[in-house]
DNA sequence: TTGTACGCGTTATCAC
DNA sequence: GTGATAACGCGTACAA
């Protein structure tokens, strides 16, 4: 260690104040008293030398970064708006920092994830951006993790906050058959390995089941959450000849879009020839001109819940296992419905 | 410091593979030879052991966070998706990590910023999140700073990367005006203090101004960039006794939504009565029953510049001081073509 | 109420 | 090529 640093440190404050470190630090923590006429010098000087105390010899003495992560497998999609802006509230309004990171199990086996308990108190673990191995190795070592959009594996038993796929699935379902009178509807998956795509697929089934309509494994599409890849698998679909169909339900509102314009291409009116709903009710499905029917899901409080799940648990309560926020299916025009949009 | 971690350190690794610590520390680093069989018994134990380097600590010795900052205004918008993107993906294949923050240096004049010298090794500072005397206080201590959407004051050297306004607002007002032979345009503000906002007026004045136009301050609307905003405002304009207008450049595309919307309300007809053209070409933009014309904002590459801009100066580098990225108008049809979507 | 001194986990500087 | 060991900046027993 040669290069004397220049930055300033409370060592500084605390010759400057006439006073110990030790008070500085008693100080700027408020975990002790402090004589009002020092603690006014003390206040002085740090506004005086824009002292900020170095986060690095902070954590190292403390053993708490203040800081949260959050893994996700990507950031490609709109629908991380929301959950950034919910979780980024709660983190910052605890005083807490927010790592970003992206991170994709299956491709880098060797390296560890870039955020975990050597750089933060707490991960926020966004779907697959964890292997269950993982999971189970911070687990093993308390390693305070909430899940979000994901279950964790039976033994392990981590707290999640998800959203309620399966019965607001059946329920838009149940809409297109019910009012719409729709009998030949496709599902276009979403990514493999992602729960919310299952179970809305399982919502799906039920649905068709209890109306004594035959599921059709030809009328399942690929569709991964993405616009573009729902568009081409959707105009293939269509370019070959292919079974009757009368409704969509896409897995997400961006899928939707894909499958939509790929019905525009066709020359398919829609709703009229074809209903298609979606889900998420992103931030553009309410202002298409044809507004999309579609369910509700509360990305943004995902969001806050996983935060305020997380921040439990670093101040030693106990998290609720599991969160469930409810959905809602939000009738547009899309479906073949007339009413006012909302 | 009473509690005695229970997390693997450096001396564990050592001992277990019969080393000093220094030889692992520069197994680690591969900042100095290791003889093949040490490398190899300390690798093993390493993996053994799942260790991983205690961040901090290696901050507190190298005086290096090997981390970046990102200070937003707010993150309700999707436009902040792929700036977010763009930005992530360069600091991850370098290596560090990304730290988001919001901080509104309006509100808190008292609370220091979330990210800065104190956790990070730089920041990527968006608009106007912080004020000038911060800048300047950080440039003064040769903090590495790279600014995004705005420019440095004259006497801070500060780089910065942002994109083509004027020319594209200009040639997209040309557009309404000379294919579409409007003339009475309404501009809607974005954020004040918001430098895009500024310049995209200064290029529909200018248009204006070249077609012997005169500017109408009646015609200039609040927005914010907010679709709720605007379609508020825009709304209240069409309810009273209102000038004339035949066009809307709304400064973003997401107040272009709110734009259409209350024209959609007021029973006129968009294209035909009025064109409509936005700014940014977000990912809904093309997507629209009537797709919007508009100007593409390449946001991930400013996200990717800013990156590595910011990554050359950690690196001792020289940065560019300003990065402009250039901007086209894509035509669409809510202006009141008809050409294809693209 | 205040000060002294040690430890947090790592890097880097010496010697060897 | 390797091993001791002093920093890095801060928090906190412990003593006063």
């Amino acid at each position: 260690m040669t290069r004397k640093s220049h930055s300033i440190t409370i060592r500084d404050v605390a010759r400057q104040a006439d006073v110990s470190v030790a008070t500085v630090s008693r100080y700027i923590n408020r975990n002790a008293p402090v004589s009002p006429e020092v603690a006014e010098r003390i206040s002085k000087v740090m506004a005086e030398l824009n002292y900020v105390p170095h986060a690095a010899a902070r954590h190292l003495a403390t053993r708490k970064t203040r800081s949260i992560g959050l893994l996700l497998t990507t950031i490609n999609y709109d629908f991380f708006t929301p959950l950034l802006s919910g979780l980024e509230r709660v983190v910052a309004e605890n005083n807490h920092n927010l790592l970003v990171a992206t991170y994709r199990a299956d491709l880098r086996k060797d390296y560890p994830p870039p955020v975990g308990p050597h750089n933060t108190d707490g991960v926020v673990v966004f779907a697959d951006a964890l292997q269950e191995e993982q999971l189970a190795q911070w687990y093993r070592m308390n390693f305070p993790m909430v899940l979000v959009h994901r279950t964790p594996p039976p033994y392990l038993n981590i707290p999640y906050v998800t959203i309620e796929n399966k019965a607001a699935s059946r329920k838009i379902v149940d809409h297109l058959i019910e009012v719409h009178g729709r009998r030949r509807i496709i599902f276009t998956r979403g990514l493999e390995n992602h729960e919310d795509s299952h179970w809305r697929e399982l919502g799906y089934k039920a649905s068709l089941e209890a109306h004594g309509i035959p599921y059709d494994p030809r009328l399942i599409i690929r569709g991964e959450f993405d616009r573009e890849v729902t568009y081409q698998e959707m105009s293939a679909f269509l370019a070959n000849n292919h079974p009757d169909f009368d409704a969509v339900f896409a897995s997400d509102d961006d899928s939707a879009l894909g499958v939509i314009r790929a019905l525009n291409d066709a020359g398919i009116p829609v709703p009229e020839s074809v209903s298609v709903v979606g889900f998420d009710d992103q931030h553009f499905s309410c202002i298409l001109p044809l507004p999309l029917t579609t369910v509700r899901a509360p990305t943004e409080e995902v969001g806050r819940m996983a935060g305020s799940q997380i921040l439990k648990i670093l101040q030693g309560e106990a998290a609720d296992p599991m969160t469930l926020l409810p959905t809602e299916i939000v009738i547009r025009q899309s479906c073949g419905c007339n009413e006012s949009q909302s």
